[in-house]
DNA sequence: GGTGCTATGACAATCGGTTGCCATAGATAG
DNA sequence: CTATCTATGGCAACCGATTGTCATAGCACC
């Protein structure tokens, strides 16, 4: 790499830059058009702050270099580099498909590259990848996330945030009404003679395994049944799965589980213990995520609408970035969630309905 | 960033930097350690270039000061940005979950963010967002592409790129041997009595779902049996979906799918039709995809290490980044595809078995 | 015709690192 | 004791865009 190959001295070419591969920059444009390259950036970027003639012929001379602007350079003295983070614990969620699907949407539609980054192991390894990548972009969604409120609060100071699923005092959240969908998963499971219902929880770090025990809690008292709490759990498959012992134990009609992942796992345990769902027991979980209704029996769940989530967040960050200090105020409909009813929620056994 | 306290936004400062929320700079380092901002650099960047006791200097006062080299800056002069683009046609579709999963392992772990972009779209739109995200990153990941083979060969002669699941003249590809599961399959569906197979092929731009066929119709050949390809169909749940009667209607007694995604759907159609699988028809699909066991009965399935695949696309294009312009060779142990026989096909109607 | 105004484009500094080249100090050799 | 060499650090020119400031041309108005 150090030594410079000038073998070819027939090579060298009289003219400026555009000797490497090197895209074409304003300078090739000014040159071209016989302008200064403070004209072209001016032309490209500020409408109105040079003539209708002059910037129609610079427009025509980068697109006759196919020119693109490049960003690094730009993020230089703007310190903006249109770029956006999006941190996730397990990629492999199929939560996360929606998500991503939402917020890229928005982000590239807005003209925002949106680099994506697992965070798999503890709070640590998050804190870590965030601070590594906090200097490439100008602001970062948080899906989920395993760090205190205060790591989270001290974070929004210096960049742009926005956290899902999650409420944070002093940061913006997006975090769908969970009441309404589990609220009606609750009274739908005691239609159907339920009286006793086991929720199992995810990791004791996540803010919405809370939040939901809490409505579900609510719910319960409300209609006079009774509710406990299993858990945490692992929010995968196998968390699930491993949980069934427990859940059987309650002595519990329905199960709901924090996460579909979850109640997939339950289910899988259950039929390999010839446990009958939803004869036996009634399982239920949150999120409707890719194969919930391929499971059999198909997953009664909460519908989460992941794809306007992942958007939301997108613009609550760009807000931020484009308004620099102001607080961002929310105003939009809130987001909310739906009980979706299939195979795997039925009748209490014992009850009249039951076989 | 503990005391700084002064936070009036002080109009016209003549002091150094630091003054905004500004993080620390290679200059701050210079200040404070007495050096030359240049010697900085080099104690950062280029090993044994200073003095032992001049590096451990800067390297205190760099911790001290919590300095992160910025990026943005970085790239610039090197144009490189530490940055690579993973291309995908479909985020939400399942395949991805384990391919992202492999590759942001190994971007991060090299030291490079990942930056996803979807081309949800036609080949043009594909193109477009390649052209805007070419100027950012030092190489790419082209996952599912329907770009000309032409077209790709222009974009590699431009920017390090990795093809997977396709093969292209001169271009790095990560395409694991289909031929050994897929050969495995037919065997099994041949052992199981049938004689008449269907394939169902995925868009005509996919260079996979070619390939598939061709095996499929060889081994079909070897073996004396019927194939018959029908489609094109779309690549997801839906494309499966509209293409059952198609498929009863070929009187084929087996049906393989180009992808898990086509063959769910493909069962879910059955399913509602009344057609019994394996009873009736046997479906088999590719890629093992997260809800093929879930989905009942659960998906027989050639499977890919798509892991794997994600890690040696963003190693390929790594490699291709290091080193200038040598011709990347490929030497790791060639990725291999692995029959998964589960309930989804069995004996074929009529046969000895058959009830 | 002179004055003042606005529109327009040029100049140059700057963002934060990187790197070629040079100066010098100290070491080593002759 | 001088000549040469090497290790080390400084200087300054970039990379490609942005932007505050300034000069001037053209124009209107009185």
């Amino acid at each position: 790499m150090s030594d410079d190959s000038d073998a070819e001295p027939q090579r060298s070419v009289p003219t400026r830059r555009r000797s490497p591969g090197g895209a074409p920059t304003i300078y090739d444009i000014a040159e071209l058009t016989g302008v200064n390259p403070s004209t072209v950036s001016r032309a490209l970027g500020k409408p109105g702050r040079v003539s209708a003639k002059t910037e129609a012929k610079i427009r025509a001379a980068a697109a006759q270099l196919n020119f693109r602007v490049n960003p690094m350079a730009r993020a230089l003295p703007t310190g903006r580099t249109h770029t956006l983070a999006l941190i996730v614990a397990d990629i492999t969620n199929p939560l996360f498909f929606r998500l991503v699907r939402g917020a890229e949407l928005a982000a590239t539609g807005a003209g925002y590259a949106l680099v994506i980054a697992e965070s798999q192991e503890s709070g640590d390894a998050e804190a870590d990848v965030i601070e590594q990548i906090m200097p490439s972009v100008d602001g970062i969604v948080l899906a989920t996330t395993r760090l205190s409120p205060e790591r989270i609060a001290e974070i929004a100071s210096r960049k742009p945030l926005v956290v899902v699923n999650r409420e944070v005092v002093g940061v913006t959240a997006v975090v769908p009404g969970v009441e309404r969908g589990t609220q009606a998963l609750v009274s739908h499971l005691y239609e159907m003679g339920h009286r006793s219902i086991a929720y199992l929880s995810g990791p004791v770090t996540s803010w919405m395994s809370e939040r939901r025990w809490t409505i579900i809690l609510e719910a319960a008292e409300a209609l006079g049944i009774a509710a406990v709490e299993i858990g945490p759990a692992s929010p995968t498959l196998s968390g699930g799965r491993e949980a069934l012992r427990r859940v059987i134990a309650s002595r519990a009609t329905a199960v709901v589980a924090f996460n579909d992942l979850m109640a997939m796992g339950l289910m899988q345990a259950a039929a390999e213990a010839a446990v009958v769902v939803p004869d036996e027991l009634s399982v239920a979980g949150f999120d409707d995520i890719f194969g919930s209704e391929l499971i059999s029996p198909a997953l009664t769940t909460v519908r989460a609408p992941l794809v306007e989530m992942g958007q939301r967040a997108v613009v609550g960050v760009l807000a931020a970035v484009s308004s620099e200090d102001d607080a961002v105020s929310e105003d939009m409909p809130a987001l909310t969630t739906e009980l979706i009813v299939r195979g795997s929620t039925g009748h209490a056994p014992g009850g009249p309905f039951s076989s």
